[in-house]
RNA sequence: GGGUUCAUAGUCUAGCUCGGUUAUGACGUCGCCCUUACACGGCGAAGAUCCGGGGUCCGAAUCCCCGUGAACCCA
């Protein structure tokens, strides 16, 4: 007897080596077809390390739906980017250089961000490859070069040609500490100890009123009471005017259902703006907006004896300026939601600015109905897009005031004014270059200024199926690969990424980007809690993977939990999946011995797996269709450990080595044996890369296992003895020994069930029974 | 305040769509065993009022109602 496979457990570090196969051999290489079956990943943003773990297992199993496509025999598309634009690099480049972005030359920094950027891509990519990702990363595109920007501009052009995109003073997001405008979609809730205070407001011709605030220091931007008209306590003071505290002007008092009676005395003082309430309102009641925040953060001259101080110290001004007036009613501490910046997370301000808009309030039935016509695995993610659709208020702001980003492409006629954009085509740069244009059309100048905004990541990020299909660039790619087949991404970011791409790909091909959309879970603690890098409970994967390598990893993340579900992270338990890649491997093994002999005539035992395997099969097969992979993990685990190794193999073992069977009994289990274990590592190949082709190569044949099909069901015939009989009488034999005290090796004597008589010789040589 | 999802042994999880055996499997724990594939193994054991309370039913982990708690999202 000689093995093929003399080590006696998987060794992580034949990854390495396979890595290298493969790439000698360029495996993953885009096929010829006339149609491909493209994946449209979301680049992943170099956020610095660690790169969480759960986004590490999220790519990963989208490597996943590459590698079973492939066995499903499509023609694989699968093109890798990485996001480059915005924020978080110039944050940390901030830091990393202690300085402060608008002290630093443009250039400068854009310099300094780049750096930054290539570093942590490079760790990164090296966690992608580790992980045996089968995408395009040799030649992996940038949101932040020329070639990509220039489109993220074309298409910024082409809508604003079509009006689509529109400036516009309003009320906005602003976040001071970044000093940029936000959109919604990036604002996030923090709860902040603040004091909630009375203020006395005196009534024509009534009794003075009590108004209860958190931000006492707009008082100065105040232009209305609201009351709610069922309260009873305020129905004589409607239409009536009330005085505003220190200011002494006067407003009206309006009757809203918005006011809610139960809070504070149930009387509201509207103010630009304290929060989205107060916007509706002032549109609402036709109110004249006073600034009382500047872009700067501080309170702006309309504070008065205020203006200059921050928000934060003008309240605290205010309150005690009142207090000594008598005007304070009372204060108390509470814990207020306070609307923040997701990502520098400064309080945001609502500041009226002339920003860009993407329309997108008109759009919205449509994407009602585009997202009928995607499929979502799971399909309950569906409902994360449609909540937020029925959540949307405003159209979509697009302007940043930042650097490391797109450029808005608009110069301004320096003696007009008006906003001109360039022909499309390639990446413009307005705040270093002039206008490439003539003259303007409005009044013939031929001065321009550039502008220095860029635009919202998002308008990067939400073309990526248009950008890797070749849109505008390469018509022949754009037929074979649009619409893409599949979006996979994770649920956190349906709301952004998701829907952006849905928005923005529609408004200019008319179709929706992909047909599908695979909506992943995130990465919790060991505690249940989300893991980020704000909140420190971020695990690096680069050492996990490293430790116990890549299929280990990529297994759990596959068998942890149901698709769709979030998943805690815990180490022990990536650790017990590379005692499952053993266990293969030493079945490998011991099969390693007994060379495929060709067709035999099967014995009942082995017509009774065969027939499992089938079962098997059909299940994977149906995980695989909805790519769900927690469905074949699971099952071929339970499968292969519980029924094959621990029945089937141990039934068979001494039939194969010829003893005491036939040459013709022997040739049936060997090739039974190599049957299902050849089935196993298909079905496993595409969530367990590394060790199913090395087995797969040591065994079967000198091409990858990832160029073979996915098996298919065989049709096997019900066999004459059922599993649960197998099952329960090999264990109960096992028991007697035990409890007689004997070795599983010594001879016993039991009857042998009638239902089990077929395989009566196969029994008798696993138990020994005499 | 609204929404989504979840609640099954110390931990994780299957089963719930379509009600019917002693509730699946894993990790961990304990005991015995180096039986020539595997001690990263084998066999066995202990461990669950299936979140609580009602209801429907011959019968509920599963269906319905009311709660409670958690995570995330939104206001």
């Amino acid at each position: 007897m000689t093995r093929t496979i003399p080590q006696k457990a998987w060794d992580p570090r034949i990854e390495d080596e396979m890595l290298e196969r493969w790439g000698r051999e360029n495996l993953y290489a885009r096929p010829d077809a006339d149609s491909y079956y493209t994946i449209d990943t979301p680049p992943p943003y170099p956020s610095g390390r660690p790169w969480h773990i759960g986004a590490a297992a999220h790519y990963a199993q989208i490597d996943m739906i590459a590698r079973a496509a492939r066995m499903e025999g499509r023609p694989v598309y699968f093109p890798i980017g990485i996001d480059r634009n915005g924020l978080p690099v110039e944050i940390y480049t901030e830091k990393k250089h202690n300085i402060r972005m608008r002290d630093v030359p443009r250039g400068e920094f854009l310099e300094m961000c780049r750096e930054a950027l290539d570093e942590l891509e490079s760790e990164m990519v090296q966690i992608m490859r580790a992980l045996g990702m089968s995408g395009e990363l040799d030649d992996r595109y940038h949101t932040d070069a020329p070639q990509y920007r220039s489109m993220t501009q074309a298409t910024f052009i082409r809508l604003w040609r079509e009006g689509r995109i529109y400036l516009a003073t309003r009320p906005n997001n602003y976040d001071w500490a970044s000093g940029t405008t936000i959109a919604d979609a990036e604002i996030a809730y923090k709860g902040v100890p603040s004091k909630l205070v009375g203020m006395r407001f005196m009534v024509e011709g009534a009794d003075p009123v009590t108004i209860a605030s958190t931000r006492p220091e707009l008082l100065c931007a105040c232009r209305a009471v609201i009351v709610n008209p069922d309260d009873d306590r305020y129905a004589g003071m409607i239409g009536r005017t009330a005085t505003v505290p220190v200011y002494g002007n006067t407003v009206r008092i309006h009757a809203h259902p918005s006011a809610r009676p139960d809070f504070g005395s149930g009387a509201v003082m509207v103010c630009s703006y304290g929060d989205h309430n107060d916007v509706a309102l002032f549109r609402e009641l036709g109110l004249e907006e006073v600034v009382s925040v500047g872009m700067d953060g501080r309170m702006t001259p309309a504070a008065g004896r205020y203006a200059g101080l921050r928000p934060k110290r003008a309240r605290d001004s205010i309150i005690r300026d009142m207090r000594e007036s008598g005007i304070l009613e009372y204060e108390r501490d509470m814990t207020h939601r306070t609307p923040v910046s997701e990502r520098s997370g400064t309080p945001v301000e609502i500041v009226p600015m002339d920003e860009y808009y993407v329309k997108q309030k008109d759009q919205i039935g449509r994407m009602r109905e585009l997202a009928g016509s995607i499929t979502f695995h799971p399909p309950m993610h569906r409902q994360i897009l449609h909540n937020w659709l029925d959540s949307i208020t405003i159209d979509w702001p697009v302007s940043r005031r930042r650097y490391y980003g797109t450029e808005v492409p608009v110069w301004y006629c320096d003696s007009c004014g008006r906003p001109h954009v360039p022909e499309p085509g390639r990446y413009y740069q307005p705040w270093r270059e002039g206008y490439p244009g003539g003259k303007c059309d409005s009044c013939g100048g031929k001065a321009f200024t550039g502008e220095t905004r860029t635009l919202d990541t998002w308008m990067d990020s939400s073309i990526s199926p248009l950008f890797v299909s070749g849109y505008d660039r390469d018509p022949g790619l754009f037929e074979k690969a649009y619409p893409t087949a599949v979006r996979p991404q994770s649920k956190d970011i349906v709301r952004t990424w998701l829907y952006y791409t849905l928005l923005r790909c529609d408004l200019l091909t008319g179709r929706a980007p992909w047909r599908e959309a695979w909506i992943m879970g995130y990465g919790l603690d060991e505690r249940g809690l989300k893991m980020s890098k704000s909140r420190g409970n971020a695990i690096d994967p680069y050492p996990v993977i490293q430790k116990y390598g890549a299929d280990a990893f990529r297994l759990w993340s596959a068998s942890e939990v149901n698709h769709g579900y979030d998943f805690r992270c815990n180490e022990q338990k990536i650790d017990s999946m590379r005692k499952f890649l053993s266990k293969i491997w030493n079945i490998s093994r011991l099969l390693s011995e007994f060379p495929p002999a060709g067709e035999a005539e099967p014995l009942p035992a082995d017509s009774w797996i065969l027939y499992e395997l089938d079962r098997l099969v059909e299940r994977c097969r149906e995980g695989y269709r909805s790519y769900n992979f927690f469905v074949p993990a699971t099952a071929v685990r339970e499968f292969t450990w519980n029924l094959f190794a621990a029945h089937y193999i141990e039934m068979v073992k001494r039939r194969a080595r010829r003893d005491g069977f036939t040459e013709q009994e022997g040739a049936a289990a060997v090739q039974t044996m190599h049957t299902v274990l050849s089935t196993i590592l298909r079905l496993l190949a595409p969530i367990v890369p590394f060790i199913t082709d090395h087995l797969w190569r040591a065994l079967y044949s000198e091409e990858s296992i990832h160029l073979q099909r996915l098996p298919e069901s065989r049709g096997a015939d019900p066999p004459k003895v059922a599993a649960a009989d197998v099952v329960a009488f090999n264990s109960m034999v096992w028991n007697k020994k035990k409890s007689a005290g004997r070795s599983l090796k010594d001879t016993i004597s039991v009857d042998t069930p009638e239902r089990l008589l077929p395989m009566a010789a196969d029994l008798r040589a696993m138990h020994n029974i005499v």
